[in-house]
DNA sequence: ATGTAC
């Protein structure tokens, strides 16, 4: 029998998977998703890995996944799993290689039509100033000492050299700073790799779009969030690059060894994990913090040159133009949170691969000018259609550890996108609706096609009926810098 | 996602 003939229906964006389908599950998983997404999971083997992360020590709850949940390494892209921080694991296939992928979201006061007129120009100067691309190499050229203060210390610290606002603080996820950041445990190649790698874009779905504001759905929330119909933003999607991936190798490699000296029995050798408390947990914790300040930092030095960018070119200073920080906002980590478990108060740490932290009103993690209406939640879409901006519910602080979606999810492998999308085709008919797109190869940008990816209203959606997230406003792209 | 294997 099928997995997906013994889910039950919890209601129309709720299914069970119930421990008794497998022996040895701690906890049943529990899925948000239409029938229609549930049955696209079933297909790639993604609620398999739901049903594996249930086996996990310490799990707590439910083995959770999002409706964009897909296959990943281990745990599904999508997943979301919480352990006791007393008695429980820690798992890199829980967080995933790129470790604090993100999205953040930059305000101006520019109208679509102004910058419409100029959008060429304004993409080409992006493009200038923000390498993209494997392998790229940035514009900060920051020595070994910089870069380990950078790990140690998060987005203050290149804020103090001038790189970035200070009042961008308050708007980043932990103040810009993860705790218990320790570089000695991130290694030497880690900093070879990541050295000249800030500032950088990368490659795959990361990207900075230059977006307008289409529509808004919650007129109080986006007029809190600074927000409002015609607004010209900015979003900038991307994550610690080679460092995050090197820190994610080295740690499934050390706790490979971990599991086989304790004898952890797992169903799938790629969720191999540590106590939280054990030295292996614990490095592997301050380690990823670092790759997670990296990535502020990254995505810190970016919105700094598209500063640069528009203020060039549209002749005003970065400040005139009104370029705050609305939020930045990670994807893939794992996180010491306190939550309420079936009425009962625990420490656990949440593993979100592919799922944002979306937290409710009221909670102090929130900033202050936006606690009365839920952290803003960014979701990036495809490149022809739409972003979204969401807030999170008081409702899936209990549902999903205060988590919702991380975007569209592919409906088409890359190596099927390739096939059937010409790159150049692609760039025409983009450009013919408007958007401006600046790729670095025809081959990523065929893969990275709008048809590649499933409609992320389909997903926001869900979120929304789930009650894990509501919508607030959709953006559409006017200018797309692809690697 | 990723110097797409050491």
């Amino acid at each position: 029998m099928s997995l997906l003939d013994e889910v039950e229906r919890l209601d129309e964006f709720r299914w069970r998977i119930p421990r008794r389908v497998r022996e040895g599950m701690r906890v049943p998983g529990v899925v948000f998703a239409s029938r229609q997404l549930l049955e696209q999971a079933a297909l790639d083997g993604a609620l398999e890995q739901v049903v594996n992360v249930a086996y996990l020590p310490g799990i707590v709850g439910a083995s959770l996944a999002m409706p964009d949940i897909h296959w990943g390494y281990g745990f599904p892209i999508g997943g979301v799993a919480a352990m006791d921080r007393a008695d429980g694991v820690v798992s890199p296939g829980g967080v995933g290689y790129d470790i604090s992928c993100g999205v953040r979201l930059v305000r101006s006061c520019l109208q679509q039509s102004e910058v419409k007129a100029r959008i060429h120009e304004l993409a080409q100067e992006l493009a200038r100033v923000i390498p993209k691309g494997l392998g790229a190499k940035g514009r900060l050229g920051l020595n070994r000492r910089e870069l380990e203060d950078v790990l140690r210390h998060g987005a203050p610290r290149l804020i103090a050299g001038g790189i970035g606002w200070e009042e961008d603080l308050e708007y980043i996820e932990e103040q810009g700073a993860h705790r218990g950041a320790d570089p000695g445990k991130v290694s030497e190649r880690a900093f070879e790799r990541g050295a000249g790698q800030v500032g950088t874009l990368g490659s795959g779905n990361h990207f900075l779009e230059v977006q307008a504001v289409q529509e808004v759905y919650d007129q109080e929330a986006a007029r809190g969030f600074g927000l409002f119909e015609g607004q010209v933003v900015v979003m900038i999607h991307s994550g610690s690059r080679g460092l995050g991936h090197q820190v994610a190798t080295d740690y499934i490699k050390i706790m490979d060894r971990v599991v086989q000296r304790k004898h952890i029995s797992l169903p799938d050798r790629q969720l191999v994990c540590a106590p939280v408390e054990s030295s292996e947990g614990s490095d592997y914790l301050a380690a990823m913090a670092c790759a997670a300040n990296f990535a502020l930092c990254n995505r810190e030095a970016m919105t700094h040159f598209a500063r640069q960018a528009f203020s060039s070119v549209f002749g005003r200073s970065p400040q005139e133009l009104g370029m705050s920080l609305l939020y930045d906002v990670s994807h893939n980590l794992a996180k010491p949170e306190r939550h309420e478990v079936e009425g009962r108060e625990r420490d656990v740490v949440v593993h979100r691969k592919g799922a944002t932290r979306a937290f409710a009103p009221g909670r102090p993690e929130v900033p202050a000018a936006y606690r009365h209406l839920g952290q803003p939640v960014l979701i990036p879409g495809d490149m022809g259609r739409y972003s979204f901006v969401l807030t999170g519910l008081e409702s899936g602080m209990v549902r999903s550890f205060g988590s919702t979606c991380h975007g569209a999810g592919r409906r088409m492998s890359r190596h099927q996108a390739k096939r059937t999308v010409h790159g150049e085709e692609l760039k025409r008919r983009l450009q013919e609706q408007g958007i401006v797109v600046m790729a670095g190869r025809m081959q990523e940008l065929s893969e990275e096609a709008p048809e590649a990816y499933k409609d992320v209203e389909e997903i926001v959606e869900v979120c929304e009926g789930a009650g894990l997230s509501k919508r607030v406003a959709r953006l559409k792209p006017m200018a797309v810098l692809k690697g």
